[in-house]
DNA sequence: TACCAGTGGGGTAATTAGGGGC
DNA sequence: AGTGTCCTAATTACCCCACTGG
């Protein structure tokens, strides 16, 4: 097995986000539930965050907000 | 196109399910065992999954569990 | 037959969700 | 309005060893 790899963009953990941030795991939490990044749920309701996502509010790019 | 294809279904293994949800092979195995996620065995007693309830899963689409 | 990464099974520690209050 | 902290319950991660898949 080697050539399987069925598709799957890459996911961070709550306290990886909290960790890129220099914040609190539950501001995070606040941040998915007021909208501002995109959760994945895991089958228990655990968070998942996109990477690309995070990478792209890390490096600046403002959260589509022009007022 | 190959002439005899005999229903083959796209079943994945824990390791690649765990990949795509981040999380452990052992948490699948625990899904699996909640009935939260079908397995399939194998005649030795490993268990595989359906790439699409799979996917579907991901996308957000509750379990079709009776009610 | 043997090899070996992956898996199953248990147990126990570490994270996370959620609400509440500061 | 936004963040950090305290609390409990639930979920997940890491540890072992034996067996399966190819």
């Amino acid at each position: 097995m080697s050539t399987r790899t069925p598709e799957a963009e890459p996911l961070l953990t709550p306290a990886e986000v909290a960790t890129m941030f220099r914040v609190d795991p539950k501001t995070v939490t606040r941040w998915a539930k007021a909208g501002k990044l995109t959760s994945i749920r895991t089958l228990g309701g655990h968070r998942r965050y996109r990477e690309t996502e995070v990478r792209a509010l890390l490096a600046g790019i403002p959260n589509q907000r022009s007022e």
